[in-house]
DNA sequence: AAGTGGTCTAGACCACCAC
DNA sequence: TGGTGGTCTAGACCACTTG
């Protein structure tokens, strides 16, 4: 709690750096029950007084630790302790809703916008159809505890799900709405996913400044008749996931992040 | 090649930003022949008197495009054009060195350190030894087409491998030397992964400044009898690689990044 | 209205890499 | 040794969120 002294480029550095002198703080606060889970950090002009530094520094050593995903913030309004991480496995999860909720947590979505588009010729060879098909177009923010995680935009055949857009209210899980409405159950086909960063409107959407580093997937899904079904963008926070691929049903103990001090080179 | 204007922050800002100039000035280039795969950028201080900027405001524009994925820098030598993402799945790519001459692309290798520990009991129970056994741990730096791409860090159960070290400089597969030499395929059972900050030391190893978006992943592996065999974390460059997970083996074409324009919301 | 992060300036010196 | 990025300063004003 002590000021530190500022220190100007010249000087010997004894130090830790500085994101971990943040780390700490951030750290006796959550030990001492001041800052709880997705609570909030001090405003970095508080951290830029408290260390004696210029606010660019401070501002650097904050984008290190959300790019670690210690922290993340809410564009414009404040910097916050990360959540755990959700794990997803590609390989098995379907359904966002299910996997959330199977984990604890609470799954929300809320519909941005619903269009109808006739399929180009790539997208229509993919999924089986004739080009210009129509395709509906489901623009969902998705939420984890109520923090918006990931945008996502579906591309449904419209002939298979007629009045689907009326249903999009009623439930959180399309899975759901599927599988009740129209009967149809689903299973992955192909998947890819990168790292990159999001810019507007998903960054926008998910409350991140423009820029921030985030992942982007891409997929199509099949009816459980294996006959393809929808194809899917999503754009997620780079810090709300963690992905989970377990090739047996034995289900095996979570691997540690750190067994050993592996990092000696 | 015309010099802008110089702003201020209270200008009118009629011009895309300064991250898509800069990506324009480089896609110029790079149509012209002078600037090919890996090549690089003008340097910081060239773009800063080029749009009469900062060199900060520069700075952060280039940053945003490497979270892209766009260009890349080796630690205070300078910014790349990144050359493609090398594409892994990670349900069926066993051997990183096959994967990558199947792309078309060179895979190379270098180990870093070898030491050996004793086996503590969490490692001991998912590797099913006991605990204290000799794990020998090695440390590689990987490459493809001679750019560093991830650390790894493998702990192998020793007893399996007598004279593992002698051999690594034969081969840059370490599947390779399992089969060749001891007669054990490989198979993976699980893996984690997530978007995380790269630092030192493998930030260095990579090239890499110190917080540098990257991707931290952690898998054991069994041989092809179920037992398990060894433990595995790695350090990737974010930038380097595509997840590509494709559920059935007929082979569907590469999902398109972007079909429709689905970013109205 | 007050407080937050977001952007930007116009310099300086440091650490490292390549020649 | 010269050029590169890396760090840092000490301000200023802007755009937005929150009370």
């Amino acid at each position: 709690m002590s000021k530190t002294t500022p220190h100007s480029p010249s000087d010997a550095e004894p130090l830790p750096p500085l994101a971990e002198r943040i780390r700490q703080i951030v750290s006796e606060r959550v030990a001492a029950g001041e800052l709880d889970d997705k609570g909030q950090l001090p405003s970095e002009r508080w951290l830029t007084d408290h260390f004696g530094l210029a606010r660019m520094t401070v501002r650097k050593a904050l984008w290190q630790l959300e790019a670690e995903g210690f922290i993340y913030r809410f564009h414009r309004s404040g910097w916050f302790l990360s959540p755990p991480r959700f794990f997803y496995d590609p390989t098995r999860d379907v359904s966002f809703t299910k996997a959330v909720t199977d984990q604890g947590r609470r799954a929300g979505a809320q519909v941005l916008s619903t269009r109808t588009i006739a399929a180009a010729p790539e997208i229509a060879y993919m999924l089986g159809i004739t080009p210009r098909t129509p395709l509906l177009i489901i623009n969902r923010l998705r939420f984890i505890d109520d923090r918006p995680v990931f945008v996502e935009v579906s591309h449904v055949i419209a002939y298979r799900c007629p009045g689907l857009a009326d249903f999009l209210g009623t439930d959180v899980s399309m899975a759901t709405i599927y599988e009740r409405h129209y009967g149809i159950g689903l299973r992955r086909r192909e998947i890819y996913l990168h790292p990159t960063a999001l810019i507007d409107p998903h960054a926008r959407d998910l409350r991140l400044a423009h820029g921030t580093p985030g992942l982007f997937l891409r997929r199509i899904t099949d009816d459980t008749n294996g006959k393809p079904f929808s194809f899917d963008h999503e754009y997620w926070r780079h810090d709300a996931l963690e992905i989970k691929i377990n090739f047996f049903d034995r289900p095996t103990p979570p691997i540690p992040a750190d067994p050993a001090e592996d990092v000696q080179t």
